[in-house]
DNA sequence: GCAATAGTGTCTTTGAGACACTATTTA
DNA sequence: TAAATAGTGTCTCAAAGACACTATTGC
């Protein structure tokens, strides 16, 4: 009935049935980011078959019939992790490169998720090999990742580089009460850079919405002095006025 | 032999053939944007059958079988205008909500396009009906587009307004040389709002790597007057520094 | 000449970054 | 006390926005 989809996409699925055409598979993959030992790591999932049998992938899997993308994103990470709730999730991107999987066309969504640094969660999926890899090195510690992993994985980068700077996400990282240190320490780990600490802490609490400042302070805690820190949560903003700036940070790195 | 997706994806896809599945079709959509009489405009084709026959809704169409993501979006673009070359397309997101599709479970991927103003360019396909339609007003004009498509198009303005801000992208919008003032108007017309002429010149001109001068001017228009203005060329730069803002803008408003 | 548009000079205010300083805590 | 960390004061510089001005063109 219909020959060349008039009208677009409905009217070319109106008279076709695509178990009749070459099959696609969608998929999720999840770019799980968190904070650990002041290093920024990905969770990832050893893989048990080929292609990439032994290769290191992201976390991810098959949409199932009737689940929203996003729903199968969290069941993914929660079958490789422990994370349930409090957790940043936000869609990345479509990859759908002809090829990208050797055995067929597969469509993937790629998440990224931000998360505190939760443990050695490597939840109840049965997924052989699941760990927080950092990120700073990872090809040269493990390899290429599987697939177009490599690629998903940078775009995810940049992504949180950038949501950083103009959003509270970097709260999205650490427990619900936190210092300005700490949330500084998320900074450096993600910008890979240090920040200047004094304008750091001035800027962030100026910012209308970015922090707020509850009344108790850290306990006395194993350092060796210092001042205790005020405690904060995070503030209400969602987009931060004025931004953050990567450009032109920090203290001084040459001379 | 796989009983239950171990190891990701892949581990998922090893033992499946998605044939005997529910079927999910891929589709991209196109949000192809471009600015008429100073008016933004998004083109749109009305549709020929149900579901949302006689609607309005986005371009957009089946991905073959070997064809890429983006490929896909320039083909369905292509067949229902002009625009051939020398436009932006960037990947917006996926909607894949189940439902979203009343008769099957269909996941698009949504593609921003940015392009000059190409004219009535409803191009070789035999949709019934494409055209260009002002964003603003666009439901009280012609109601609710169909599917997904209004959030779609939400999310589609947002990206154009947030990617004016820090990229050079508003350049795809006019022809290869233009002043700056039809630049301010791009501004204009996507941001909705006046902007101050001579701070902007002065901004644009002194962004490194904004805009190229060449060494030409405006022809004697049809204009009651006025000097001729500078032609320029969009310059190399893919990133703005410093940015421009949205935040706290132009000509007083209020008073 | 006047109206219209293009483009510059320059002032005020905001905010980023540098850096010196004060405040509080443990060893 | 010294060392370490938290937090403030204040200076300088860059850049945004306001607004007055000059420059060039058509009528």
């Amino acid at each position: 009935m219909v020959a060349e989809h008039p009208g677009g996409e409905a009217g070319f699925l109106a008279g076709y049935d695509p178990r009749a055409y070459a099959p696609v598979a969608v998929t999720v993959d999840v770019v799980a980011l968190t904070i650990r030992g002041g290093e920024l790591h990905v969770l990832c999932v050893r893989r048990g078959q080929e292609p990439f049998r032994g290769a290191w992938a992201l976390p991810g899997g098959f949409v199932r019939p009737d689940e929203d993308l996003a729903d199968a994103a969290v069941r993914e990470l929660a079958e490789e992790t422990s994370v349930r709730a409090g957790l940043h999730l936000e869609q990345l991107g479509g990859y759908g490169a002809p090829g990208r999987d050797p055995r067929m066309r597969v469509v993937s969504m790629a998440y990224v998720a931000l998360a505190p640094d939760l443990g050695e969660a490597v939840g109840g999926g049965d997924a052989g090999d699941a760990s927080w890899l950092p990120v700073a090195g990872l090809a040269a510690k493990v390899g290429a990742l599987a697939f177009d992993h490599d690629q998903i994985l940078a775009d995810a980068l940049e992504r949180a580089r950038a949501k950083l700077e103009y959003t509270p996400l970097a709260a999205a990282f650490l427990p619900r009460e936190f210092t300005i240190a700490q949330l500084r320490g998320v900074y450096e780990a993600v910008w890979g850079r240090e920040l200047h600490a004094a304008n750091f802490h001035r800027k962030v609490v100026s910012v209308p919405g970015f922090v707020t400042d509850t009344d108790s302070r850290t306990e006395s805690g194993g350092a060796r002095g210092g001042r205790r820190a005020r405690l904060y949560t995070r503030g209400a903003a969602t987009l931060l006025h004025p931004a953050l700036l990567r450009g032109t940070p920090g203290p001084r790195e040459e001379g």
